[in-house]
This record gives structure tokens, C-alpha cells and sequence, in this order.
RNA sequence: GGGCGGUUAGCUCAGCUGGUUUAGAGCGCCUGCCUUACAAGCAGGAGGUCACUGGUUCGAAUCCAGUACCGCCCACCA
């Protein structure tokens, strides 16, 4: 049975089961239809912006997403409920590399190739394949509930973005940020294209160190060198030993002839080189090695290519040329062995770069590209950390953000590939088509003349990215939206890409917009699996949220996750962490029930006793209601949401289900009254209103509910609640938390003696001299005693006599018998007295022991010595009544 | 080699600017309940020398220093 078709008697709002599957989609599909997410330029309400890491088009939804969504959705939501105009933009990443590679497996399946099809061809395929199946992620994440403004939705490849992309370009090369030339860049032969530092991982492997002699140059003797890459000696032009290393002092200068190629190479001396690794002496390979590419410079040595693009030897490698680098390493450790020039081998743990898309080693490798310059970019962007016009939750990362910023290197732009943001660079032809070298080029969006030919390579996927914040806001044109949502409010990411993303987008919000791109940046902990390894499709161990959804609800899933995100702690994460969402989602759906199966449909409940004439229980949980309204609103502040879920939690089931609603329930049979269901209605709506943000289905069903609206009427655009002074009332929450204690006592005794909780028993609550008026409001709520505890026979009274057989719990300077005739078993009774006055006296003594210290009494504040001393007190009149209880029992 | 994070109940984790914390939650465990909102639940309970060693302080799970183990990030040692 769906809940459309609830059974609509007299009696109507009765919720059937709780099943998620029946209102999600029906809500997501109202709240889009309606045009609810749409935000507009709107003066009289204040923006609050977010933009959505843009997700790749290839992407599926993973636990990352669902746990950033949950929380970017929930700020957006809380903020819209707050009265501003809350933009959160959604968009697809095109994902270069990743894309490529997706649609080129596809092209194998069938049997041929991007070569085949031809770059204009395969980059038509891609664009297709994008519209098909590209963007099924935020198909997904509609699924989630994210209150995204669809109609301004983003794809780092539209035309705007296009545009912004190459108007960036021209822009920075003018300004001489960016240049091209000849330099040392990270290779990836499997792609066949350069990255950048950050696409590069540093994996620590087994490897091996080969020890090989290069005889000298016309006379006995050789120089030992080390290596780990034999197959680069195939590029060598030099042997470098240190200055001051006596050993060599003679050979400087000299040659040493360099195995296998029969090449001569000069022995030079640089500081670079450590004398005391290996045998002193480094092979120069300035083609092929970071280092060696200085020295190499240092020197004037040759700069000797050996490889070609896809990985294997080239002309220069003599014999091996044609090999794979790999093959060729064997084979020239072989051969190195046979010519007895192979001194020895050891193994070392060395660290191998490797390309992040491909994990294919990555070859250090001398090729053309463009670079931008990040020196100049970097400063403002550290200045914006490090003056606090940027904030990082938790802050701790700004010291990454800073080292990284502050050791920046340029950045590798072009990429070989196909499928990217051309570069826009112009080049004359010669008359056989050719690009003619000999003439500058020429940087422009547009072709800047007939016959030019464009850069044939295209940009890192980043450098749309970094744009992100603006680009999706209408720049480069002057928009009405970037003018009034930009800069946006906070960004949420992973540190995962704090480097490729985040900084880079500060750096270009400063660069481009000359402010910053957002104010605060909350950074997400990774969800791990429950081990806590990295989830990877490889390994299995991933846990697919949409199976989530599927089998808890959108809410339960949102709700755990927020309530397990704590302050950039990773998370390890398991199913049933779930259970926790799912059974707090059952929880206030049933509870509904308790009032709702008294309202009449159509009709509005609303309250006509003012705060004073409430009962207990009722100003208690209003109280309650709003110092949870105002600790939701200071967490919510500091981006503790996982702190505000938790507030929530409990507010609703510790204090609402489990003891409002048990008191005002009605037996079976009753009704309930009017002004009762009001209440309880009213504040369920608002805890509701605080749930939505967490919980968007099961609270906007539930809102419809309680009471009959107006069509748009909806708690996802109600009014945040507030906090009223005028309906918090620390007498009430004393008075109730005493009679919470006293409930919990006789409960306690019943359990203790196997006194069935709803048996019917006699109870007598003693009350220090004085508290008249505390017995009044006790004595007015003792149905409290017999609803809770069963305590149909209650005497509330100040100086009672303690009863013969009876138990007793003590609660500060109040207590409770609870006669049991026949029942009182006195050495479980002695036995429990003792226990406590055990406890109490340890606490007393620690507090006794705070307060023989002079220094304590002296030094701490006054309040603090205050509420020690009251706690003596306390703890003393309490023993004394364990104490007299005792003894009765002697 | 530098830097960061973690170490709190059997498990997974909260615990903010040091003082109602002889420390909380969820799950698990034990006892008793199918009490007409909810067994995805209710009531009661057990369980912790807050990794270790020092220090600061009247007072430390919380701040500082060091140690141990676990994890991550960065780095050009052939």
C-alpha cells in the first residue's frame, strides 16, 4: 500500500510503514517541476552561493559524492530556509585524459582505433558519447535529493566555458604568464602525452641499483656508476663525480667511454653529486633525468633523446632501438654482464613515478610545451590564506595550501590528446602544408588569418576547471549573476584535490576576477572502506550509494553520512553505518502517529494556551526546542554539521519521543485533546524544518501532513526557525530533569527487583524542606510518575517518613522510595545502596580534594570555586540520605 | 629527508576556547518487555588507568615537548 492511498477515515493522518522509495521520487519530481531549486538575481534577498565540483562525464556516483552532496545540500538548503537566495550550481567536468581513454576502449571493442577514425571524427564520437551517456552521474544525484538550480547547470566544454577558456589563455600569454619551450616534462608513454607534477604519484617499489664500469679513455681502469634505470645510459653524456673528491681529481677532464655505444663521454666535476653513494661516480643523462637535465645544462653536455613517445628506444639507441625501455633495460643488463662490465646488482627501495590516469611509469622526457608561470599567480592567493579573506574547515589545511603555494612550480598545460580545450595558437603553414618555424606563431581565439593551422594539442582538463567559479557564473561576459553571487560562499571538496583544484581555483578567481573565488573552504576526510583502504573498483571493497539508497532511503543515507563527517576526519565506512539513518528516518515517521492518528483532515490544529498555561512537559520540550534551535544555528556557523545532525538526534528522539510524547499519549481507547495535538504538531513542524536540510523526502512528506496547505506550500522553502526567549524556561527544565531523574530511579528498582515496568506500584518522592514550591508543580504532574514509571500510589511530600521495606533512590537532595511488600530482598537492597554510596563518595572525595587545595581556591575563578563547593554540598546531603537509607535496612 | 593526521568502551567514532566530563553516541553484549507510534522498538544494565613519558597549570582526554605504533601528503638522492 502506497501512503497516496493512506486510509482517509474520520480519523486520517495514520502513516503506514515507512518506505523511502514511495515519497522520494514523488518529492524530487514536485520540487524540480515547480521550479523550486531556480534562483534568480534577486536584490532583496542576499546571495549565497555554491558551485559543485564538477563531476567527470564519465563519472558514476561514488561515497565521495554522496557524502560532499549531503553536505553541500544541506547548507543550501539551511541557507534557503534562512532567506537567501541559495545557488548551488551543478556541472560536468569533460575529463581529458579519462574521457578519451573510455571512448578509445570502446573503439577497440570494435575493432579499431582513434588513428583510424581521425581526430575530427573521434572527437565528434566523443561529443556524442557524452550526449548518450555523459552526465548519468547528476541523473544520480538527482537521487540524492541535491536542490541544485538545474537550469544553470555547466559543463567545462560548453561554449561559454569554451570561450573562457581560450579568452584565459590569450590573456595570461599577453601578460607573459604563459610560454612554451623545450623543456625536462613527466611522459606518460601508455597516453602518450605530458602531465603535470600533480598527475604524477611517487610509488615507493622494489627496484633494483646496478653497479656498471665505464672504462677510461685509453688506459686501463674504469669508473663505476650506479643506477636504476640501466636502458638511459643508452643516452648518456657525461660521467659527474664531486669537486673535492681526490679519488677522481686525475680523471677530470679526461674520458671515460661509455659501454655498449663505444661513446666517449667527459668526466666533469658538480657539487650535485654525492661522493659517498655508490662509488662517487653519476652517469649524465640530461635527456632523460631531472638532475641530470641541470648538470647537463651546467656543463654544456649534450642532450641525447633515446626515446620515442610510446615508450621505445629510438635511433640513438644503437642496437636496442625499436625495444620497449623495459625490454631494453634486460637486455642491456645482459649484455653489460657478458662483457663482464656489470659489477654488481643490488635492490633498493626506490620511488617510481607513475602516471595517475594510466599507472604507467611516467619518463621524464624533453619535449615542447606550454607552461604557465605560478609564481606570480600564487602570491595574492597565499596573501588571501594567510590575512583570513579565505577560510579553511578544518584550518589545519591551510598549512598544506601553503607549503604547496609556496613551492609552486609552473604548470604543464598542453596535452596530446584529442579530446580537450584546443590551444589557442596559431601557426603559419610553408607551401607543402607544413608549420613554418621559421615565423612566429600567433595566440588568438579566433583563426587570425586564412590558412593558419591551430596548436595540434589541447589543455590539463584544470585549466577549464580553475575557472569553475566564475566561468559558470557567465564570465568572461559581465553578467547580473556574477556580479551578485560571486564571490560564493564556501566550497566544498576533498583534499584530494587541494592542489589540482582548490589552489589553483584561489589563484585564478584573484588572477581573472581580482577577488576571491569563495570565503570558506570546507575540506571532506575520504571515505575509506571499513579497513580503512581507499575504495577502488579494483580492489571490490567499493559500496555503491544508489545500492544505499535503494535499500535504506536517500535520508538514512544523507543523515549517517553528515552525522559520520567530523571535521576532515577520514571515514571507514561500512553498510551498516546506514542502519543509524534508517532507523532514525522509522523513527520520525512513526512518531508522527502518536498525535496524528487524532487530526482531522483539513483541519488546522493550532495552539490557544498561552507559554504559561502549558503544562510541564510541554514548556520543558519547548525549551528544549530552542536551545537546540540556537546550538543547530552555532554549529551550523562553524560548519559543524555532523554536530547539528547529532543535536537534532537527540532533541527528537531522547527528549520528543521518549518522553513528551509518552506523557501526553492518550491510553488506548482516549482521545487526544485538541490543544495537545497542537502543541505536539508544533513542535514536531519545526523539528521537521531543522530535518530538512538532512533529511529532505521524509521531512517534506511528513510536512505535508501535518497540516493541509497550500500547494507550493513546502518545507523546503519554509522559514528557518527561531529561536524565542520568550518560550525557554530554565525553572521547567529543572523541575523536569529532577522528575527524569526520580522516573529513572524507580524504573531502576522495578528492573533491579524484576518488577514488570508497567506493574502497578506505590511510590513516595521526599522532598528537601522548602521546595513548596517544587512539590506544587511535582504534585500537579503525578499522572508523569504513573505514565513513566507506574507509580499509581505516589506520595509527594517534604519530610516523609521512610517506609520500612522500600527501596530507595536518592537524587540530590530528593528521593524516592518505592515500598515493594514481600519483595524487598534487603541484601540486594544493602547491595545497591552500598554501590552508589561507593560512587558518590569517590566523586566527593575528588571534590573534597579540589577544594583542600589552597591554590585551587585561591587561583580559579570564583564561579568555578562556587560550583565545586555546590557540588560538595550536594554530594554530601546526598550521602547522608544513602547513608540513613542504609542504615534503615541494618 | 620534511610535514600532517590518528591512537578514547568489544567495534566504529564524537568530545570545540582546559573547569557540571571519576568522559559521550551508534553498533555489539547482558536482563526484562510483542506495553496498539515505532522490535528498524521500549525499559534497565555491564563495559574506559582517554597509547606511553615528562612538562605547563589551582585544575589536562583537552595545551606543550618527547617516545611508540598506524595512516596520509610532499621531496631531484643516482
Amino acid at each position: 500500500m502506497s501512503t497516496k492511498d493512506v486510509t482517509r477515515t474520520a480519523k486520517v493522518q495514520r502513516n503506514t510503514a515507512y518506505e523511502p522509495s514511495e515519497i522520494e521520487d514523488k518529492w524530487y519530481r514536485f520540487w524540480e517541476e515547480n521550479d523550486l531549486f531556480r534562483t534568480e538575481v534577486n536584490p532583496e534577498k542576499q546571495p549565497h552561493a555554491i558551485v559543485m565540483p564538477p563531476p567527470n562525464v564519465t563519472g558514476a556516483l561514488h561515497m565521495g559524492h554522496a557524502l560532499q552532496d549531503s553536505i553541500q545540500d544541506a547548507v543550501t538548503r539551511i541557507r534557503r530556509m534562512q532567506g537567501y537566495e541559495a545557488l548551488w550550481v551543478p556541472g560536468l567536468d569533460h575529463a581529458g585524459i579519462g574521457t578519451q581513454n573510455v571512448v578509445e576502449r570502446q573503439l577497440k571493442e570494435e575493432g579499431t582505433s582513434r588513428h583510424e577514425l581521425g581526430r575530427e571524427a573521434f572527437v565528434e564520437r566523443v561529443r556524442r558519447w557524452k550526449e548518450e551517456y555523459g552526465g548519468r552521474i547528476l541523473e544520480q544525484k538527482r537521487r540524492l535529493g541535491d536542490s541544485c538550480d538545474w537550469h544553470r547547470e555547466r559543463y567545462t566544454m560548453d561554449d561559454g566555458f569554451t570561450r573562457a577558456v581560450q579568452e584565459v589563455f590569450v590573456h595570461l600569454y599577453e601578460e607573459g604568464l604563459i610560454y612554451r619551450g623545450n623543456y625536462l616534462v613527466n611522459w606518460d608513454p601508455e597516453n602518450e602525452t605530458a602531465l603535470s607534477d600533480e598527475e604524477v604519484e611517487n610509488v615507493e617499489r622494489e627496484g633494483k641499483l646496478w653497479y656498471v664500469k665505464y672504462p677510461i679513455k685509453g688506459e686501463d681502469g674504469h669508473v663505476v656508476v650506479a643506477t636504476t634505470r640501466p636502458e638511459t645510459m643508452l643516452g648518456d653524456s657525461g660521467v659527474a663525480v664531486h669537486p673535492d673528491d681526490e679519488r677522481y681529481t686525475d680523471l677530470v677532464g679526461r674520458n671515460v667511454v661509455l659501454p655498449l655505444l663505444d661513446r666517449d663521454l667527459p668526466v666533469i666535476a658538480d657539487d650535485y653529486v654525492k661522493s659517498e653513494f655508490g662509488a662517487g661516480a653519476l652517469k649524465v643523462t640530461p635527456a632523460h633525468d631531472k638532475n641530470d637535465f641541470e648538470i647537463g645544462r651546467r656543463h654544456d653536455l649534450e642532450t641525447i633523446n633515446i626515446m620515442n613517445p610510446d615508450g621505445t628506444i629510438n635511433e640513438h639507441g644503437g642496437p636496442y632501438e625499436g625495444m620497449d625501455r623495459f625490454d631494453a633495460r634486460d637486455r642491456i643488463v645482459a649484455d653489460l654482464d657478458a662483457l663482464g662490465l656489470l659489477v654488481k646488482t643490488e635492490t633498493t627501495r626506490n620511488t617510481v613515478p607513475i602516471s595517475s590516469r594510466s599507472k604507467a611509469v611516467v619518463e621524464p622526457l624533453i619535449s615542447r610545451q606550454w607552461f604557465v608561470k605560478m609564481k606570480p599567480l600564487a602570491e595574492p592567493a597565499v596573501e588571501a590564506v594567510r590575512g583570513g579573506e579565505i577560510t579553511f574547515h578544518p584550518q589545519r589545511w591551510e598549512n598544506e595550501y601553503f607549503r604547496w603555494m609556496e613551492n609552486i612550480r609552473d604548470w604543464t598545460i598542453s596535452r596530446q590528446l584529442w579530446w580537450g580545450h584546443r590551444i589557442p595558437v596559431w601557426y603559419y603553414t610553408t607551401e607543402d602544408g607544413e608549420i613554418d618555424e621559421n615565423r612566429d606563431f600567433v595566440v588568438s581565439v579566433d583563426q587570425p588569418e586564412g590558412g593558419m593551422v591551430q596548436d595540434e594539442d589541447v589543455l590539463d582538463t584544470w585549466f577549464s576547471s580553475w575557472l569553475w567559479p566564475f566561468a559558470t557564473l557567465g564570465w568572461p561576459k559581465k553578467t547580473p549573476e556574477l556580479e551578485y553571487f560571486y564571490p560564493t560562499s564556501v566550497l566544498v571538496s576533498g583534499y584530494d584535490i587541494l592542489f589540482f583544484w582548490i589552489a589553483r581555483m584561489i589563484m585564478a578567481g584573484y588572477h581573472f576576477m581580482g577577488e576571491k573565488p569563495y570565503g570558506d573552504v570546507f575540506i571532506t576526510g575520504m571515505i575509506k572502506d571499513r579497513q580503512g583502504r581507499w575504495m577502488s573498483k579494483s580492489l571490490g571493497n567499493g559500496i555503491d550509494p544508489l545500492d544505499m539508497i535503494d535499500q535504506y532511503g536517500a535520508d538514512a543515507v544523507r543523515f549517517s553520512l553528515t552525522v559520520l563527517c567530523a571535521q576532515g576526519q577520514d571515514i571507514k565506512l561500512d553498510p551498516t553505518k546506514f542502519e543509524m539513518g534508517r532507523n532514525f528516518a522509522n523513527k520520525i515517521w512513526n512518531a508522527f502517529n502518536v498525535f496524528g492518528q487524532f487530526m482531522e483532515e483539513e483541519k488546522t490544529y493550532r495552539r490557544t494556551r498561552s507559554f504559561e498555561e502549558l503544562e510541564l512537559v510541554e514548556r520543558w520540550i519547548l525549551h528544549r526546542l530552542h536551545e537546540t534551535i540556537r546550538d543547530v544555528d552555532e554549529a551550523v556557523s562553524r560548519y559543524r554539521l555532523n554536530e547539528a545532525a547529532g543535536l537534532i538526534y537527540d532533541l527528537f528522539w531522547k527528549d520528543y519521543c521518549d518522553w513528551y510524547l509518552e506523557l501526553i499519549k492518550p491510553p488506548f481507547g482516549e482521545e487526544l485533546e485538541e490543544d495537545k495535538i497542537a502543541l505536539a504538531a508544533e513542535v514536531y513542524e519545526k523539528m521537521i524544518q531543522l530535518l530538512h536540510p538532512f533529511m529532505p523526502f521524509i521531512t517534506e512528506e511528513l510536512w505535508s501532513k501535518i497540516r493541509p496547505r497550500e500547494r507550493l506550500d513546502v518545507c523546503m522553502t519554509s522559514s528557518w526557525p527561531e529561536v524565542d526567549a520568550a518560550e525557554m524556561d530554565e525553572e521547567a527544565d529543572e523541575v523536569f530533569s529532577l522528575m527524569q531523574e526520580l522516573v529513572s530511579g524507580i524504573r531502576n528498582i522495578k528492573s533491579e527487583y524484576g518488577v514488570a515496568l508497567n506493574a502497578d506500584i506505590e511510590a513516595m518522592v521526599n522532598l528537601p524542606s522548602g521546595a513548596e514550591r517544587l512539590e506544587e508543580m511535582l504534585s500537579t504532574h503525578r499522572d508523569y510518575f504513573e505514565k513513566l514509571a507506574g507509580a499509581t500510589d505516589l506520595m509527594i511530600g517534604r519530610g516523609l517518613d521512610r517506609p520500612k521495606a522500600c527501596a530507595a533512590h536518592v537524587a540530590g537532595r530528593h528521593e524516592v522510595f518505592v515500598p515493594l511488600a514481600g519483595m524487598i530482598d534487603l541484601d540486594v537492597e544493602r547491595e545497591r545502596l552500598r554501590k552508589e554510596i561507593e560512587q558518590k563518595n569517590g566523586f566527593l572525595e575528588s571534590v573534597r580534594k579540589k577544594l583542600r587545595n589552597e591554590q585551587f581556591v585561591t587561583k580559579a575563578p570564583t564561579d568555578v570555586v562556587d560550583r565545586e563547593r555546590q557540588k560538595e554540598k550536594d554530594a554530601r546531603e546526598e550521602l547522608v540520605r544513602l547513608e540513613a537509607n542504609l542504615e534503615e535496612l541494618e
